[in-house]
DNA sequence: CCGCATCCTAAAGGATACTG
DNA sequence: CAGTATCCTTTAGGATGCGG
């Protein structure tokens, strides 16, 4: 009879299960939406994602684009030529966030400094 | 001469400077997405947050809801009565999140699972 | 140029017991 | 009930040097 107790251990109500969390469990750490908000628009290589994030240090660049990449969220190519080139985008999955990337950003813009 | 070479330090092309960065360093961690996403639509007691937000240790819980607080997106409203009673909501500034905690989900929906 | 290997630090967060 | 206090574990991330 339509008695199902609040279950408020839900906190998104609606018919699908809210997926905030998994999805923030997902992609959630520091440089993450950074890398991802870089590749937006056009492909880029190593040293220049490297300069882009002031500071990233390789390692956690390449253990973050690997991440991504295992995601299916970034796309990399490898040109075998010397000296070596490699070239990381954005997979449509990937280029889906810029919604979200958006919505971060035009906060920031009304509520920071 | 409209000569200003491609500064690509800027990732945001656009009239004003790109606030992902700040604004991820803003409010950027684990738990405060997840904290603004349970006080949608209505406040919230201690208690109910730590049921929520399933596993969540008190201190982190006390720590994050302060410093969301400090920057005027959570609002504390005390009762002085016995038991104790605090009531967390958020503020106009926290209910603007809002589009990007949807564009969060939406995403995730689509694509996770 | 790409990026792995190694070592190291800082900070977030968990567990638990206790107080007003 | 709403925290505070204490201690501890985990992990993201930095620095740097080497290798393909």
């Amino acid at each position: 009879m339509n008695d199902k107790p609040s279950k408020s251990k839900e906190i998104c109500s609606g018919d699908k299960p809210c997926k905030i969390e998994a999805t923030l469990k997902f992609l959630g750490n520091k440089w993450t939406f950074l890398i991802i908000h870089a590749l937006m628009g056009d492909r880029k290589r190593f040293k220049e994602l490297q300069y882009l994030l002031k500071g990233i240090s390789p390692k956690t660049l390449t253990e973050r684009l690997r991440n991504l990449e295992e995601k299916g969220i970034v796309h990399r190519e490898i040109f075998p030529v010397i000296p070596p080139k490699v070239e990381y985008s954005l997979t449509p999955k990937g280029e889906e966030l810029k919604t979200m990337l958006d919505a971060l950003n035009a906060w920031g813009k009304k509520h920071l400094d």
